[in-house]
RNA sequence: GCGGGUGUGGUGAAAUUGGUAGACGCGCCAGACUCAAAAUCUGGUAUCGCAAGAUGUGUCGGUUCGAGUCCGACCACCCGCACCA
């Protein structure tokens, strides 16, 4: 391991953000940032942006008011125009957990289906009022009939003859029309907003709707009318932000038309044993030109129809959403733009870069101190050269995280962010670590903004940042909440004698929670450094590689601390103890007693598997063998010259494979055995492939399925003498009491199961 | 709610990917050494049973000569859900 300090990153550092600045105005350049209106969560009493993190039980975790939701203008990056590419860019991870991969693939959820639209049939009554707004894409430009529509996406187009309702976002631009002045209007959309905008509180949040009375025609059977809601489960951003609802084939509209008594109509015809809502394969029932096809046929038959009528098509959608690009915080990138009242917004001009944050804040008041600085945000138009303000908006850090592996391979540059000759010479990343925490938003980001950077003329290395990734399960640990609800570390906490949790200082009780990922917000964290300082960063390090697979997840504890510390003790005296008698063992010996061909076999079998284990990242696995490979050693006692060479190359290899697990003793070691050059400097031992093998083999002998014995035969003994071996067993012959034998398994080098009735 | 994982002794885990479940540790128990303790060494340790044997990998069901491993249904916990990063 090496680490060169000279390339030392610090993203809250202007020499890191300017870079970032300039990138962020190229994206812009290239139509890959822009601004509109997105929901946020708003605290009403301090009147501030909530992360959804702040968001606790639908209220501010400083004020405990119910939180709204609210519109906010900020920038977003275009990652949607990468939908695609970083689908198809997920094929080309081969180094890649499959199960990230099947997270982002569900992510981006690339979706074929149907757009169209449904023609309103009621009168609208204000229709001097409808705003501008109203007349975006989703609903359809208006001619001079009065024909209002509302246009929806489906995966279901196969569904379309069960439809019962039709449903539109609160915040749909139609919504407010739609509603008119009906009454409860008002409350429901207040409703609406209650519910913070993370998806799992959305999703959770009990379904509710409002019917605004309005019907709609259905494209497909003459005469017929459907109703019209407003519903809080339904997605702006997602799809048109409406749907059409089939509550017999969908969990949602199942439980939206069960509340609001909406007809659930079957047309998908489903096994007996089955429950409505039923979303499984079948044939189509109960819609005329439909019926009989399966699913995918009727989709295809549908949106041909809905085409002929010129009042749909076949679509594909993404779930993948726009990427939020900005935070109303200080502590982050400064968006490098002015806004100007005559000139509109305007990018900082590159030779006025970086654009840096102010030292003198205050965090007195809640909200964003940029905005509340008395001067920061003030200054002039680069083009009128009038009074102007700067843009308070910082960016999300996951911008400063989706490019720094490569600002690492030319950090000392200052001129640029990182140059061809660099990315050339070093390439992607060829193995990244991480937690499966951001399986999705972190990995994602990065593959974008690599694409992005390349396509605004940045020399990145490749398409794809990180060519190997392994992901580490979480570190988890109970928190710890005082009374108040502040969290506390887990070092000052205690239990008194009637086992209660409290604080160290002032005994205060404390509530414990549930096993979390360790995060410095929650404070349920411990530093290594303790036990480092106790028994060395040897034995910390040992004990860390043996305990789990680093891809599990773990309740950290340092129970069995003591025994990696026992065990570098006991290499540390065996070696002082037999270092001199093997010292010089001479040239290798034509011939090896039997146990010293045993001791051999343990050797070369140990190299093979410890390579094995390391390469797979599963280092408890080649800990455990490094231990069976030093137990054969302490118990052999040598009784020859050729034993003592035996041991000699055991206890040669054994150093050299242990010194990644401690390297401090392993280097002592190795130079206990004479070596001058240092063990980091040496070959990997390599495993003799005539070594891996035994001369004899066990089988387990089983009948009918159940283990009764095992045998142990030559290598090469064949089929049948495994059979007459194991029938001629005492256990088998008792098992077989009264029973005639059928047939009788053979797997070589495993198992003999004899099958008898 | 949705997407992805995990579940094996008192405990961390292993099992060559359908073939001897529990390797290797931690802990515990017993013994040796010691006036004694610690350290160290030796042996034992899935459960029930004196034994023969039976049972056992979250639960229930299935496939198979054979299931921790495959299939179906469920339960619990963890990660993520776009403003924690």
């Amino acid at each position: 391991l090496a680490i060169d300090w000279s390339r030392e990153v610090a993203t809250c550092h202007p020499k890191y953000y300017k870079h970032q600045q300039k990138m962020f105005l190229d994206l812009y350049k290239n139509d890959l940032v822009y601004r509109k209106e997105s929901m946020v969560n708003w605290d009403p009493i301090d009147n501030t942006v909530l992360a959804n993190e702040q968001v606790v039980d639908g209220k501010g975790w400083r004020t405990g008011a119910p939180v709204e939701r609210r519109k906010l203008n900020q920038w977003f990056f275009r990652i949607t125009k990468y939908a695609d590419k970083l689908l198809d860019g997920i094929k080309t991870l081969e180094r890649w957990p499959e199960k990230v991969r099947l997270m982002q693939e569900n992510w981006i959820g690339k979706s074929q289906g149907a757009q169209l639209k449904f023609d309103l049939t009621t009168p609208l009554h204000c229709h001097s009022e409808r705003s501008e707004e109203s007349r975006d894409s989703s609903a359809s430009p208006q001619n001079d009939s009065e024909k209002i529509q509302i246009e929806v996406y489906t995966t279901r187009p196969d569904t379309l003859f069960g439809a019962s309702f039709v449903g539109l976002a609160f915040d749909h631009p139609l919504a407010k029309e739609l509603a008119g002045n009906k009454e409860g209007y008002d409350a429901f959309i207040k409703e609406c907003q209650a519910t913070g905008t993370s998806e799992a509180a959305i999703e959770q949040a009990e379904k509710i709707g409002f019917d605004t009375g309005h019907r709609v025609a259905h494209p497909f059977i003459e005469g017929k009318e459907l109703p019209v809601y407003l519903a809080n489960f339904i997605l702006m951003d997602y799809g048109t932000g409406a749907i059409f609802g089939c509550p017999a084939h969908d969990e949602r509209d199942f439980e939206f038309a069960t509340k609001y008594t909406l007809p659930i109509l079957p047309v998908v015809d489903m096994p007996a044993e089955e429950k409505l809502p039923y979303t499984g394969p079948g044939k189509i029932v109960n819609s005329e030109f439909l019926n009989g096809k399966n699913v995918d046929e009727a989709k295809a038959a549908a949106i041909a129809e809905l085409e002929k009528q010129q009042r749909g098509t076949g679509v594909t959608k993404y779930r993948l959403r726009d990427w939020g690009a900005v935070r109303q915080r200080y502590w982050g990138c400064p968006v490098p733009f002015i806004h100007c009242d005559t000139c509109g917004i305007v990018p900082v001009p590159a030779d006025q870069l970086p654009v840096e944050l102010p030292h003198d804040i205050n965090y007195d008041a809640p909200g964003n101190p940029l905005d509340r600085h008395p001067t920061w945000k003030h200054t002039t138009c680069p083009q009128c050269k009038g009074k102007a303000t700067r843009e308070t908006d910082t960016m999300d850090t996951f911008v400063d995280s989706s490019w720094y592996y490569l600002r690492y391979l030319d950090a000392r540059n200052e001129n640029e962010a990182f140059s061809k000759k660099a990315t050339d010479y070093w390439g992607a990343v060829d193995q990244y670590i991480g937690g499966v925490e951001h399986a999705v938003l972190h990995l994602l980001y990065s593959r974008f903004w690599t694409r992005a950077l390349r396509d605004c003329g940045y020399p990145v290395p490749a398409d794809e940042p990180f060519t190997g990734l392994f992901t580490q399960g979480m570190v988890n640990h109970a928190t710890f909440q005082t009374e108040d609800g502040k969290y506390v570390f887990p070092t000052d906490v205690e239990q008194n004698e009637k086992g209660d949790w409290v604080t160290k200082d002032g005994a205060k009780p404390v509530k414990i929670g549930p096993q979390i990922k360790m995060s410095k917000s929650k404070k349920n964290v411990i530093d290594p450094q303790d036990i480092i300082d106790t028994y060395g960063a040897d034995a910390a390090r040992l004990f860390i590689l043996s305990d789990s697979p680093p891809d599990r997840d773990i309740e950290w504890t340092t129970a069995g601390i003591e025994g990696a510390w026992r065990y570098i003790n006991k290499l540390h005296r065996m070696m002082m103890e037999a270092s001199s008698e093997l010292k010089d063992v001479g040239a290798m010996p034509s011939s090896f007693s039997e146990a010293a061909i045993k001791l051999r076999r343990e050797t070369h079998k140990a190299i093979d598997g410890v390579g094995r284990g390391i390469e797979a990242f599963h280092m408890n696995k080649a800990v455990a063998i490094l231990r069976e490979l030093s137990n054969a050693i302490s118990s052999f006692k040598p009784n020859d010259a050729g034993d003592t060479w035996a041991l000699r190359e055991a206890v040669e290899a054994f150093v050299q494979m242990i010194n990644p697990m401690m390297p401090h003793l392993a280097e002592e070691l190795w130079e206990q055995l004479g070596h001058k050059t240092p063990l980091t400097q040496t070959q990997w031992p390599k495993a003799d492939p005539a070594l891996l093998e035994n001369d004899t083999v066990t089988l387990a002998v089983q009948v009918n399925g159940k283990m009764r014995t095992t045998i142990t035969l030559p290598a090469s003994a064949d089929q049948k003498a495994a059979e007459a071996e194991a029938l001629a067993q005492d256990t088998v012959k008792a098992a077989l009491e009264g029973k005639a034998v059928k047939k009788i398994i053979v797997v070589p080098g495993r198992i003999v199961n004899v099958v008898a009735a």
